[in-house]
DNA sequence: GTCTATACAGCGATAGAC
DNA sequence: GTCTATCGCTGTATAGAC
């Protein structure tokens, strides 16, 4: 009981590391980690930049920490798709829902805007997103491999393939729909993916 | 014939106006608009920053002028497609081999790119991608329409639906395939979407 | 944990000579 | 059309007081 983790806190209120990792997460969804300084963070929070580097001493470090507290709230999402034992076409539409929920705040998927920054990237970032993306892969995988076996799925790949190209898809419908104002148009991609995998031979 | 335009120019050797936009779009693909420098084309060629800009006077326009070159090259490419006359599944296979061609390189599409950085470019660029965009789609839909007629494409959508879903799917394939350094993976993802497109209700 | 002040590199862009 | 030199600004990061 002494030694109280930051993940046993109660209800403490919002930390300044959490708004800066809040506003640090809007702008590199909305503009790209490569397209925000710390001045930007600082003006919009109220504190100056020399505290900003007290929290994440590098913008490196600040980059990591907001790829990890994305994918875990992702994670957590998969992980409650799980624990709802839906059939796969259900927990598939449920999955897609994280991302229509990305969209309907005017953003890109953290992860796949910085998939375009990639090369950029300092390296642990660059390994984070592998890590995010090939767990995504590796869960949607499973649960085409269950819609197989129960009949209620039938992708025309492999499970691996099948989960790749729903990440692809979604990751890119989200890209094209931000500077067409199109939201309408990820909402329909999303629908003919799903019906293409429910779709019998 | 006192008029000679550059469109008509015969066989002169490249320039270095093309020279520069070759350079420059190849830094936008693999870095993008916002992550390379008049130093970083400098270097490369072999001139000084002043003379980049005798070129092009700023940066929006040279990325403009780079934005309007690929598009140029990809309509050409429709244009091909359009006279070889082929069926609606022959065309698409043939759409989907440009941007092979681009994963082949180690790239991402350049329009892609631009769309994630979008909320940071200069007007006339984001005017351009949505041009770019919107044309692609037209483009699509007016082949998967074909193809619709003639019994050999049986979408899940409508032809625009479909169009989008394609182009989004393609876009996001090329996303991932760099940070998973999984070329395989793109060619699959488009071997799905073909399929799924031929396959009969 | 916050601040002011500053170091230092890189950026796009310009002036003016050749 | 090319160059050198430089301007003004912004970027990340640090020093050191409170």
């Amino acid at each position: 009981m002494l030694a109280r983790k930051k993940s046993q806190k109660t209800k403490r209120a919002i930390t300044t590391p959490d708004r800066i990792l809040d506003v640090a997460e809007r702008l590199v969804q909305t503009r790209g980690f490569n397209s925000f300084s710390y001045a930007d963070i600082a003006a919009e929070i109220g504190i100056s930049k020399a505290s900003l580097h007290h929290h994440f001493s590098t913008k490196a470090r600040l980059g990591l920490a907001v790829v990890e507290r994305y994918a875990a709230r992702v994670y957590a999402a998969l992980a409650a798709i799980d624990a709802a034992r839906l059939d796969a076409p259900q927990g598939l539409e449920r999955y897609t829902q994280i991302y229509a929920g990305v969209v309907a705040q005017d953003r890109l998927c953290l992860v796949g805007m910085l998939a375009a920054e990639y090369n950029t990237l300092p390296e642990p970032m660059q390994q984070a997103i592998r890590q995010y993306i090939a767990d995504s892969e590796r869960w949607l995988a499973g649960l085409i491999g269950k819609g197989r076996a129960a009949g209620n799925l039938h992708p025309a790949g492999t499970d691996r393939e099948t989960a790749l190209l729903l990440i692809g898809a979604l990751e890119g419908a989200m890209l094209i729909a931000g500077p067409m104002k199109n939201k309408a148009g990820f909402a329909a991609s999303v629908r003919q993916l799903l019906a293409n995998l429910q779709r019998p031979d």
